[in-house]
DNA sequence: CTGTTAGCGCCTTCAC
DNA sequence: GTGAAGGCGCTAACAG
């Protein structure tokens, strides 16, 4: 950092005050400057290698062009595809993109988020916060507050525990209409690989697919309810043991699409024949999963668009209407083909 | 930003100089402050809801805790696990990461770089640029020497073209093991997805193929080289060209394995059975393809550990050694289960 | 060990 | 339209 051309140097060359070289090369609101002098800053600026100092620029104009992301581990295709709607969204106002992840540890998002305040973030984007303990709780809230204090804006991506602005995902409703369609394709037996507890995603997701099997009069064994990891590994694990204690189902719910992944395997290291000897369905709609085989049925969110919906809504701050919640689409593919005895 | 407290409140609340203050908040080196003024100027910072301006102390200490990691576009399996790697590197150094997507726009890198250097960025990871051209890659330049020039440290994952501290991959040495274990298992007519041309990791991996073939004196028919995109899409493409003119091939090398997807796509559609009707081999070892059916063959680069190692090597400067090539694991999984006629 | 003093680089009143 | 001056919040000298 020694050595740095700055803006006086920029000025000096020019043969103009600094303010004027603010103003040629930054503008300023409302105020002009001569277009030959200009041409001249502009010149100099060039010439010396000029570059504008982010920091003393957030110093004097009490403002920054950062947004925070914070996510539970960006190599989860269910964030990478959120955060790239957020990055599009932000690259086109001109913001810069900070991600952390938190390995689902709370410890860790505390302290990312306290970074994000030190940064003076404009707004920040809480993706999927899954702590839910008084303790956690009470220490975010106070660092959002923080935030919400210094001028930053904060939104949350599906639930908020937090009371901020959110972008909600009907995973309910979607989860309701996942299960009425299993039902149409004439499965009866279900079994469900829940997340963890206690996590608002995975029990609304699960409270739906109850009710919308319901609807369709078909109950939910409790026995077949297997809390796990919110990962491909706990959908493995899950999975494996529903199979090791004889598999009671003829069609698999994972609450997520990385977890139906790791049941997937399970299920053929087992033997089993997805969609033929047992039906898997996921919730999400990764990308990916379109391509695999058999192609898992999903429901489909728009993660992108979430993504910058997100941004948009945090940059927005309290202005502008409550956004609707996201429903997903029902797809329906291979690994539900249906019960044969069925139309 | 606005009635913010400042480390000048929490000094006066204190009752101790900001000097000191500073010092017992965020440290000095080679100085302490008494216990009992550490305490209470802890104690009012607590009081106040104080944070310290990330920006400020930018300013005052000419360095910052920033690093940025440039790819293409986060929601592939391959930048985002390399990020996982970097941003995990990064946590345990107290640094922030800021990622940028370049969409494979020239442009856009460059705008993402100046942004970094604006920021002043302590270091920047180029993680597959694939620009070749002389007007970017000078451009490009420019921009990288000032960040060197400003005290920052730039490292590139891959091929470097820009002069810069790389975390080499072994390209050619992957490809080539591949193909000669390709040709152990008794194929003999290969086709290739190479992805654009004049892209040195694609090419790297062709001409590493194409040797490894040599090496058991198999020969690449040019006609079944491909050029086409990096991209998922970029191997379903290809692949259907290969199928519409009549596949003569008993085995198909997609450089990555995302393009490897899409060409499992167009085969499954044109109702080949991967493994059995025609092998299929892909490149980089992307987490999620174990769990494809089949399984692909590939060669696995240790992405996040890649990621870790260009943090390192970018904070670390130019001192240290410089680090060796990367190699990857060829690991041969159902994709390629071998010509029947060969044990 | 503590306090005082100068900036870091930029922007923004306020005069001109 | 331009310039001069003050200050954003913090830390690194320098005294004490």
């Amino acid at each position: 950092m020694t050595g740095q051309v700055t803006l006086a140097d920029v000025a000096r060359a020019a043969g103009v005050s600094p303010a004027t070289a603010s103003r040629a090369l930054n503008g300023s609101p409302g105020r002009t400057v001569r277009a030959d002098l200009a041409v001249r800053v502009a010149a100099a600026a060039v010439e010396l290698g000029y570059s504008v100092n982010a920091h003393a620029q957030a110093m004097a104009r009490g403002t920054t062009t950062t947004v925070g992301l914070i996510v539970h581990d960006i190599a989860d295709p269910y964030a990478a595809a959120i955060a790239s709607g957020v990055m599009a969204a932000a690259a086109e106002r001109g913001l810069i993109v900070t991600i952390a992840s938190t390995a689902s540890d709370a410890a860790l998002e505390l302290t990312h988020l306290r970074a994000l305040l030190q940064q003076r973030a404009r707004a920040v984007i809480l993706a999927g916060s899954r702590f839910t303990d008084a303790e956690s709780t009470a220490a975010m809230s106070s660092v959002t507050a923080a935030i919400a204090a210094a001028g930053g804006r904060i939104a949350a991506i599906g639930a908020d525990r937090l009371g901020v602005r959110t972008v909600e995902i009907d995973n309910f409703g979607g989860a309701a209409h996942l299960a009425s369609t299993l039902c149409s394709l004439g499965y009866r037996h279900f079994a469900v690989l829940a997340g963890p507890e206690h996590l608002v995603t995975c029990d609304d997701r699960l409270a739906g697919f109850r009710e919308g099997l319901a609807g369709a009069g078909v109950d939910l064994d409790p026995e077949n309810v297997l809390t796990t990891q919110f990962t491909r590994d706990g959908g493995y694990v899950a999975m494996r043991e529903l199979l090791d204690r004889g598999l009671a189902a003829d069609c698999v719910f994972a609450v997520n699409d990385v977890m139906a992944v790791g049941a997937m395997a399970a299920l053929r290291e087992h033997g089993y024949r997805v969609g033929s000897d047992v039906a898997l369905a996921g919730f999400d709609g990764i990308p990916t999963l379109r391509d695999i085989e058999p192609p898992l049925t999903t429901v489909r969110l728009p993660l992108p668009e979430i993504g910058r919906a997100a941004l948009e809504l945090a940059v927005a701050g309290e202005t502008g209407p409550r956004p609707a919640p996201v429903r997903g689409d029902v797809v329906v593919r291979a690994s539900t083909p249906g019960v044969a005895s069925v139309p």
